[in-house]
RNA sequence: GGGGGAGUGUCCCGAGCGGCAAAGGGGGCGGACUGUAAAUCCGCUGGCUAUGCCUUCGUAGGUUCGAGUCCUACCUCCCCCA
């Protein structure tokens, strides 16, 4: 349907060319609103933990561009939503987050935006508000009455989020069926406060979204919009963001900006030119170019697919270093001393540092019973030799240019790093 | 309210005559092959101070030399009837 209409803004344009559309409610209109300059666009994000994970990358692009092409994008916090917990995740105890945590959680993704975005008090200058901010003061009467009439059950049911629930006879709590209550009121308070008219995010919150839309006509505000990007998979159809050692993290502390760069790196031939038009700003001359490329050459693409990446959440310089360490390590097998590190007091070196608790210590494995398996398959090597006897140890002598080098696999490398 | 069925390795799905660290998948990790890709093949996929010890099959008790398996109560979910 994108492919239809030829977008005359230039945010729709973009969207439009570099894959990021994949619903809208009303693509004309919202096509004249964002010529005429006075979009605000907003995207709600959880803070159920201290970073967002590459999961949430799409969005932030899309509001990365909403601002590059002259609309003020608006990063809505869940911290009222967070406090009541998100209830989709079945039977798991629901752990209650504390206001610390929330807060804390809210400073660290923050951090992640400010990368992205441009924050201030100007025309297009980004703001993140916290949905809390409404929510916690909300009387369940006064909303019901204000609020909670113009929602129409009838309508809410043929959603396809509530359908697909009712259908397979699983559960659907009250509380889930009001969070898309809340979200829909979250668009018309930000249209009240901050002049929002637009909200975006992944294909899954459609439904949610043309919920506050109607919400919105029925309580008197003007045209809301409505859009969405597809859903992410890997071209072997894996959930982006998740790999062995878990989320990627966008925070720098939770995931080094070598181990980003890395993830990149591997993606699969057939995601470069989607991932290169989605997650970097490449002109799309050149990304055609780039994804013509094959066999060993489009080797080229992936690692400028992970420069440029990295380089838009944690800056030039740390990504040209991130592609320098893989060089060396991989092009070279030259040990690289930028590689991720952990500190080991010298002192557990002298009696001789046990191989399997200095991987464990290292992070690559999970417990010794894995370095143990590890070292069966040939999975572990020390200085790039695979160890063979579980009960060695490490000790001053191990050390080559002051590191002693733990791998996991071919490329998973981290340097121990004695410390006085 | 009555009747019937189900909850299994804390990633998921799922088999399990009283001897079980528990079949089989999926996913994940490692190895081989490659290009730090995909596909394919092989191995691994509770913890530890490790020829042994500890903890796991909804929860709590009980029977037994021994319980995921039998009994009792409870919790949660599903189906049928009212």
């Amino acid at each position: 349907m994108p492919e239809t209409i030829r977008p005359k803004s230039d945010f729709l344009a973009v969207l439009a060319e570099r894959g990021f559309l994949h619903q809208c409610s009303d693509l004309a209109r919202l096509d004249a609103k964002a010529k005429s300059g006075d979009l605000v666009g907003y995207i709600g994000f959880d803070c159920t933990a201290p970073s967002l994970h590459v999961g949430s990358l799409i969005q932030i692009m899309m509001l990365r561009w909403l601002q590059k092409t002259g609309g003020k994008p608006v990063a809505l916090i869940g911290g009222g939503t967070t406090r009541v917990g998100d209830p989709s995740g079945k039977d798991e105890s629901r752990k209650l987050l504390n206001e610390k945590t929330i807060e804390a959680n809210k400073a660290g993704i923050q951090r992640t935006f400010a990368r992205f975005l441009r924050f201030g008090a100007g025309k297009t200058d980004a703001i993140m508000p916290d949905n809390s901010e409404w929510l916690l003061g909300l009387n369940y009467i006064d909303f019901l009455r204000e609020v909670g009439r113009h929602f129409s059950v009838n309508r809410m049911l043929t959603m396809d989020s509530v359908k697909l629930r009712l259908d397979r006879d699983q559960e659907l709590s009250f509380l889930e069926f009001n969070y898309m209550c809340l979200q829909a009121y979250d668009f018309v308070e930000l249209h009240k406060r901050y002049g929002v008219n637009l909200q975006m995010g992944g294909s899954d919150q459609w439904g949610n979204i043309v919920i506050g839309i109607d919400l919105g006509r029925r309580m008197g505000t003007a045209q809301l919009y409505g859009l969405t990007s597809p859903l992410l998979a890997t071209a072997s159809g894996a959930k982006m963001g998740k790999t062995a050692q878990g989320a990627v993290w966008l925070d720098a502390d939770m995931l080094s900006v070598y181990d980003y760069w890395q993830y990149w790196r591997n993606a699969e031939d057939g995601d470069v030119g989607r991932f290169l038009k989605l997650f970097t700003e490449l002109p799309l001359a050149e990304i055609a170019r780039l994804e013509a490329l094959r066999d060993l050459e489009i080797n080229e693409a992936k690692k400028i697919l992970a420069t440029e990446a990295t380089a838009l959440l944690h800056g030039r310089a740390a990504a040209e270093q991130a592609a320098e360490t893989a060089r060396r390590t991989f092009e070279e097998g030259a040990l690289a001393e930028t590689l991720p590190s952990v500190d080991i007091p010298r002192r557990d070196f002298a009696a001789g540092f046990g191989v399997l608790a200095a991987f464990v210590r290292a992070g690559l494995v999970g417990s010794t019973g894995e370095a143990r398996r590890q070292i069966k398959g040939g999975g572990l090597k020390v200085n790039d030799a695979p160890v063979e006897d579980e009960r060695a140890t490490l000790t001053e002598a191990d050390f080559v240019n002051g590191f002693i080098k733990l791998s996991l696999g071919k490329k998973r490398h981290v340097l121990l790093r004695p410390e006085d």
